[in-house]
DNA sequence: AGGAAGCCACTTTTT
DNA sequence: GTGGCTTCCT
């Protein structure tokens, strides 16, 4: 393509930031639907064609590989020639790919394994049974959080300033310590190790550094209100006079600062590399007036913007349409319902909500009406556990030394190496220093063992032994084959049903697929192909399950949505406390929340439907919801209230029957007395002692309950 | 050692 | 409602 068709479907500030001069440091405050991903990708297209870089020269950063794989589409339908020598991909994704070029800088083995978040769990887990805390004072969760936290910030455990007031602080201290030390020995990686390590080796290294500096001259980011305080260190680590820095990003759409990201690096950004210039976009292009304008509103409730007004020129459109439901399952036959006299493709109709367990209602009502639907996120396919099963034998079977891969196969399927003989393994392993696998063996040589056990132990590292010899001369697919057919994982799987065995082939022989469609891009960055296989389990979660060509509704959580558009949007569970989530609320997050809404409404192009459900089972009980406070901040004359015709009962009058005091009977939970009570005029629900039971709150519609 | 039954805590969001 | 974990029984 050339530069004048490269510029002539640009607006005038999209020109401003494409052809910004090569010295220059560029801030662009994008909008939502204001051609963000578009200015980015032409802007490398720019640099390219106008030969001010070479691919080499440019390193484009995103935050999901979903972007990562959008901004690559982009830039060759703009381009003929390939991009090779191009770094673009997410931190973490370069950031690995840093490690494995210098791992010798970074003192880790070449092939050091990247541990996923659930592996992450899994490691500290044990190291709290080794360091013989209580897991109930401990938990796992808050150490990940707190280790988590500090890598984030930069901050290794012998750095941690001991305050000498706090246990708390200093026994999580010692448990980040352990781990840190596990994980040197073991040669794991976890992902803020990622970021952490590779920011350390360009800071550690001068002359490595330099290196990049000279090389990458065009510094690319997407998202940059998502970066967090080492991902920002680490690209001003790259900032030298001649490089310059293209950053891209929207304040308002700031939904990952519980992940360490900080809006107040976009300001930061204008200080440190000046000079610099702000480029704000503010047409937006994709979605109606009316909804542009509910996105407006809303976002208007936050304080501490940078400020931006998105217009667009196109039409009003639509109202936006206000659902209320009697519960979670009449809000998903609603837009069920409504998807169904949707004419346009089923592929621009995106179902939105606040936490991934909310999919499980619209799943069952859309596959009742044979709709074919996506879920996107939840479980992912490499988390799945039939698919880390199959890899922990391939990686055990190529390296040996992988204590977690033992432990997670050793005894699953079931063979007989229960608990006692693993903690015997174990325990000679730790006071010899040994791997399990060689404490095994060892173990084994010296006749420890009963008979039985120490057969069994024997047929299954002899096992191991053949995978091991099928990955010096098999393709990866089929090593993967042969674990599938001979690891008796299937066996073991069926045991459990039909259904979800059948489930677990399928994933079984995707994961099949995806080996013998990987080798490609591997094969590129020069690594050996499995540790590069495994490595990319772990950075890309993976959604390859569903046929991407089928069209289908799309579902997914708010967070995921970021980046996307669609036709019809339903967001769906605007509930106090559930959006914003309670645990937002009471961590003062609520902006952050709202901004996350906006995300929402800012996804629609014509059609955008906001629903909630008055009241909604969580928790194991039958809980009386309101609607959310964001449905009241968006200006009223843009809503249209739809609501279906339905038996108007009175709840105030409902209520007045059960005042405190009454003896009532409940069909399963028998006798008990009224507490308290409390309604909204659309809903009403009364608490309830009951002798054996303790305390209830119960919906007044579906109690039936009977005054005695 | 392994299975069944019962108990518990948990459901924010992602690389 | 659910899944993970412990406990107890075989």
């Amino acid at each position: 393509m050339d530069i004048a068709q490269l510029l002539d479907r640009l607006n005038e500030p999209q020109q401003h930031a494409v052809t910004a001069a090569a010295h220059e440091n560029i801030v662009v405050l994008a909008g939502a639907g204001s051609g963000k991903t578009r200015v980015l990708a032409h802007r490398i297209a720019w640099l390219l064609t106008t030969e001010l870089a070479r691919p080499h020269n440019i390193l484009a950063v995103t935050f999901t590989n979903k972007a990562a794989r959008e901004m690559q589409g982009r830039i060759s339908q703009l381009l003929d020639e390939p991009t090779q020598g191009m770094w673009a991909g997410t931190f973490h994704g370069l950031a690995h790919k840093l490690l494995r070029i210098h791992h010798d800088f970074a003192q880790l083995p070449q092939n050091f394994q990247v541990l996923d978040d659930s592996d992450q769990e899994r490691l500290i887990k044990q190291i709290l049974k080794q360091l013989e805390l209580d897991e109930k004072v401990w938990t796992p969760k808050k150490a990940k959080g707190f280790i988590n936290r500090h890598k984030e910030q930069g901050i290794r455990a012998q750095a941690i300033e001991i305050q000498s007031h706090e246990i708390w602080y200093l026994r999580m201290r010692d448990i980040y310590l352990a781990y840190q030390t596990h994980c040197q020995q073991q040669g794991l990686v976890d992902f803020s190790e990622l970021l952490l390590r590779s920011y350390e080796i360009w800071r550690d290294y001068p002359e490595l550094l330099q290196q990049y500096r000279q090389r990458f001259r065009f510094v690319l980011v997407d998202e940059f209100q998502d970066t967090n305080h080492i991902q920002y260190a680490w690209l001003r680590l790259l900032a030298h006079p001649e490089t310059a820095f293209f950053v891209v990003g929207d304040d308002d759409q700031s939904i990952y600062s519980f992940r360490g990201a900080k809006v107040e690096h976009i300001q930061l950004f204008t200080e440190y590399f000046s000079p610099s210039r702000l480029i704000r976009l503010e047409q937006n292009y994709r979605s109606s007036g009316m909804i542009l304008a509910a996105a407006n509103g809303l976002i208007a409730h936050n304080s501490r913007r940078l400020g931006k007004k998105l217009w667009t020129q196109g039409a009003a459109g639509e109202p936006v349409y206000l659902y209320t439901a009697y519960n979670e399952r009449e809000e998903a036959e609603f837009i069920v319902e409504k998807i169904q006299e949707w004419t346009g493709s089923l592929q621009q109709v995106a179902i939105l909500y606040r936490t991934s367990a909310q999919s499980r209602q619209f799943e069952e009502i859309l596959l009742q009406k044979s709709i074919p639907y996506r879920i996107y996120g939840g479980l992912r396919f490499y988390e799945r556990a039939e698919v880390k099963n199959a890899l922990a034998y391939l990686r055990l079977a190529y390296y040996n030394q992988d204590d977690g891969a033992f432990e997670r196969i050793i005894n699953t399927p079931k063979r007989g190496l229960g608990e006692r003989s693993l903690e015997i393994i174990r325990g000679h392993a730790r006071r010899h220093g040994l791997s399990l696998w060689q404490a095994a063996e060892e173990l084994l040589a010296e006749d420890t063992f009963s008979k039985k056990i120490a057969t069994t132990l024997h047929d299954f590292i002899n096992y191991i032994n053949t995978i091991t010899q099928k990955t010096q001369i098999a393709e990866l697919d089929e090593i993967i084959q042969y674990i599938h057919d001979s690891s008796g994982l299937l066996m073991h799987y069926e045991k459990e049903g039909k259904d979800e065995a059948q489930r677990r082939k399928e994933n079984l022989e995707e994961l099949i697929a995806a080996a013998k469609e990987y080798p490609k891009n591997s094969v590129e960055d020069g690594f050996d192909p499995i540790t590069a296989f495994l490595s990319h389990a772990a950075l890309e979660a993976g959604d390859i399950q569903g046929d991407p060509n089928q069209t289908c509704v799309q579902l997914m959580t708010l967070h995921l949505a970021k980046g996307l558009e669609f036709n019809l949007v339903f967001l769906c569970g605007l509930e106090e406390d559930l959006f914003p989530h309670k645990n937002s609320i009471e961590e003062n997050q609520v902006e952050e929340e709202r901004r996350l809404c906006y995300v929402g409404i800012t996804r629609a192009k014509q059609k955008l439907y906001l629903s909630h459900c008055e009241t909604r089972f969580r928790f194991g009980s039958r809980e009386l919801s309101r609607p959310s406070r964001f449905i009241k901040e968006i200006p009223s004359e843009l809503l249209q209230v739809v609501r279906l015709q339905r038996v108007a009962t009175s709840f105030h009058a409902t209520l007045a029957k059960y005042p405190t005091g009454t003896w009532v009977k409940h069909p399963k939970f028998g006798r008990g007395v009224v507490l308290q009570t409390e309604g909204n005029g659309e809903a009403a629900r009364v608490q309830v002692y009951f002798p054996q039971l303790g305390n209830k709150w119960l919906v007044l519609a579906y109690a039936g309950l009977q005054k005695e």
